[in-house]
RNA sequence: GUCCCUGUAGCUCAAUGGAUAGAGCAACGGACUUCUAAUCCGUAGGUUGGGGGUUCGAGUCCCUCCGGGGACGCCA
């Protein structure tokens, strides 16, 4: 089971554990972690691991010295042509030079699902992202979230999981209200009334295209309904035109959902008043100035919250409560939020909510991603939805394309700020590593076009004698090919996307490097297939990548 | 005031508690009559913000101080 580096690091590991029993350090029983992976130095081998350094404490002896009593009674896999006991007591593997040879028709005989783990075993994800309230546009952070929870949904799918992506709607509340006396305003204005705009209104300029969309569609036949009633109709068909603008700039950053969720559903079902009452039932509820409290300090949190208000009108966090009710009683076994760093005090209260509802919080993963800064001309721009200042999603693809805006934003590591400067960005050079990526990509397709015209095929992996590859820039690239599932395996345990960003971009390095000291045409021809199917395997894992990640593979540039 | 991120090369960032802290960009010096030079090869660049602690071993964990960002509402 599993690929050609996962078999073989799992033999040792096994190998080790039972050379450890053999010697009297361990029971067969227990069970022993230790680490045994690619040191970050070459010259320490292919694999090291600290087993004897962490049984120093049962064994109450010198590392160096377990580690030599290890060695006595370790098998060793043929794959592995030295062993050596290194440093403070590390025990490192040196494997044959050509020992990843076997990846080439590993990965062409798996193609596309090369790098496809069992990890996840089934069991149900929800990433749910974004989320951003459909009063606005989707600014720049928004685009962080959407990059980070499509490539980590991606990536869990990958990884065996089955996945879910979900947009909850924060269609009520007094946000909603605010919205639509901003958009009646600007209605009335637009149809020649004098109006004042309201205090906590949405000042943006999209919210006035919105109102003269209205307009256009449906003229003036509004104006005499009373406030109230104005006010709600126009909200609506301006929060349905809004929620379909969204909708369009996710998908044209490559994203799409399986559910947009919505909070009024949650009301108007009446699962958020059931919610309260099963709190109440549980003892977690009381009632005080008017309002209904949740007592999450009786669970350890620092203050009770307010879960009613005083006019009757659930909280945002009644709501939420209810929400994540829902997700699990839908049978996810686990649910990913990604979230801006700017709820993160919400974090532990959502986990406590559901802690009094009786359901584990260990199932709900809270990913705070920190906030994006924009830089434009050297000078930070601020970004305010409510004075409607900000560079949207929309505007950030245009300038600098799909490509770049999704490797940009999953590059780095989520709980790091992001300075994005859009300068640096809209360049449209080599200073963009994306483009180094898709650049290899491009010169593999483009030497299948010489191929093409010279009448050369790619030969069947079996007639091939792959022992011809053998300098270093070579087996270099084969070592990397044979890392992708593991990196796969890395990225979804940690959920953390930038590592394959990161890896995609060592690949491509690794490619340019064997590229321009091998040439694959006009050499001997056993050394042209060999080469030819590296190439082959090369291009399967970067195409896949990049897939991964949702950034096209071009065929030229 | 309490809490959460964060501080690493000139810049932007990596590094499940491991060995001599790594990449990219920028800088400098080289490589195209041969499959795309958007590439490659080489050089230089560091007291990991300061101090203490935990241990075989700390950029990583703990304490403390300093700097940057954020959260603490009957907003969402």
């Amino acid at each position: 089971m599993g690929y050609l580096l996962q078999r073989i690091t799992g033999e040792i590991a096994e190998n080790l554990r039972k050379a450890a029993v053999k010697a009297g350090y361990l029971d067969p029983s227990d069970e022993f972690a230790f680490e045994l992976e690619k040191p970050k130095e070459k010259a320490h081998g292919d694999l090291a691991t600290n087993l004897a350094m962490l049984l120093t404490k049962k064994a109450r002896k010198n590392p160096r010295e377990i580690a030599a009593t290890l060695l006595e009674y370790l098998e060793i896999p043929a794959v592995v042509e030295r062993v050596e006991i290194a440093g403070p007591g590390f025990i490192n593997f040196y494997f044959k030079k050509d020992w990843a040879l076997d990846v080439i028709p590993e990965i062409l005989n798996a193609g596309e699902k090369y790098g496809r783990l069992s990890i996840g075993s089934g069991k149900k994800v929800q990433v749910e992202f974004v989320s951003a309230n459909p009063t606005g546009l989707l600014h720049m952070g928004n685009g962080r979230g959407a990059a980070l929870g499509d490539i980590l949904a991606n990536i869990l799918a990958e990884a065996g999981y089955e996945v879910s992506r979900e947009y909850y709607i924060n269609d009520a509340g007094n946000q909603i209200e605010n919205f639509n006396k901003s958009v009646e305003a600007r209605y009335l204005e637009l149809l020649g009334y004098k109006v004042e705009f309201p205090e906590e209104g949405y000042h943006g300029e999209d919210i006035i295209d919105t109102a003269r969309n209205i307009v256009a569609r449906f003229g003036d036949r509004f104006i005499h309904l009373p406030e109230k009633e104005r006010q709600e109709t126009l909200g609506k068909i301006a929060l349905e035109e809004k929620l379909q603008s969204i909708k369009k700039s996710l998908e044209n950053f490559g994203v799409k959902y399986d559910v947009w969720f919505s909070e009024r559903s949650l009301h108007e079902s009446g699962e958020v008043e059931k919610t309260v009452k099963l709190l109440l039932e549980r003892g977690y509820l009381y009632e005080k100035d008017g309002a209904l409290w949740f007592a999450a300090s009786k669970l350890g949190e620092e203050k009770d919250e307010v879960l009613v208000r005083k006019n009757g009108v659930p909280t945002y966090y009644a709501a939420d409560i209810a929400y994540h009710k829902n997700k699990f009683d839908r049978g996810f076994d686990l649910v990913i939020n990604i979230w801006g760093a700017d709820h993160h005090g919400h974090v532990s209260r959502m986990k406590t909510a559901l802690k009094a509802l009786g359901y584990d919080p260990e199932r709900l993963i809270v990913i705070l991603m920190q906030l994006v800064r924009l830089f434009q001309g050297g000078e930070l721009v601020r970004m305010s939805k409510r004075t409607g200042q900000y560079i949207t999603l929309d505007e950030l693809v245009e300038e600098v394309g799909v490509d770049a805006a999704r490797y940009f934003f999953v590059m780095r590591s989520h709980d790091a700020h992001l300075d994005f400067d859009l300068d640096l960005a809209k360049e449209k050079s080599s200073e963009n590593p994306v483009y180094y990526i898709q650049y290899a990509h491009a010169r593999i397709m483009s030497l299948y076009r010489q191929c093409n015209e010279q009448g050369v095929n790619l030969p069947p992996v079996e007639d091939v004698d792959l022992t011809i590859l053998s300098s270093e820039a070579e087996l270099e690239l084969l070592r990397h090919l044979a890392e992708f599932p593991v990196e796969i395996e890395k990225c979804a345990t940690a959920l953390a996307p930038h590592h394959l960003a990161r890896y995609l971009h060592e690949l491509a390095g690794y490619f340019h490097t064997f590229y321009n000291s091998c040439r694959v045409l006009g050499v001997e021809e056993n050394l042209s297939k060999a080469r030819l199917l590296l190439v082959e395997a090369t291009r399967i894992v970067l195409r896949k990548g990049l897939k991964m990640l949702g950034v096209s593979a071009p065929e030229k540039m």
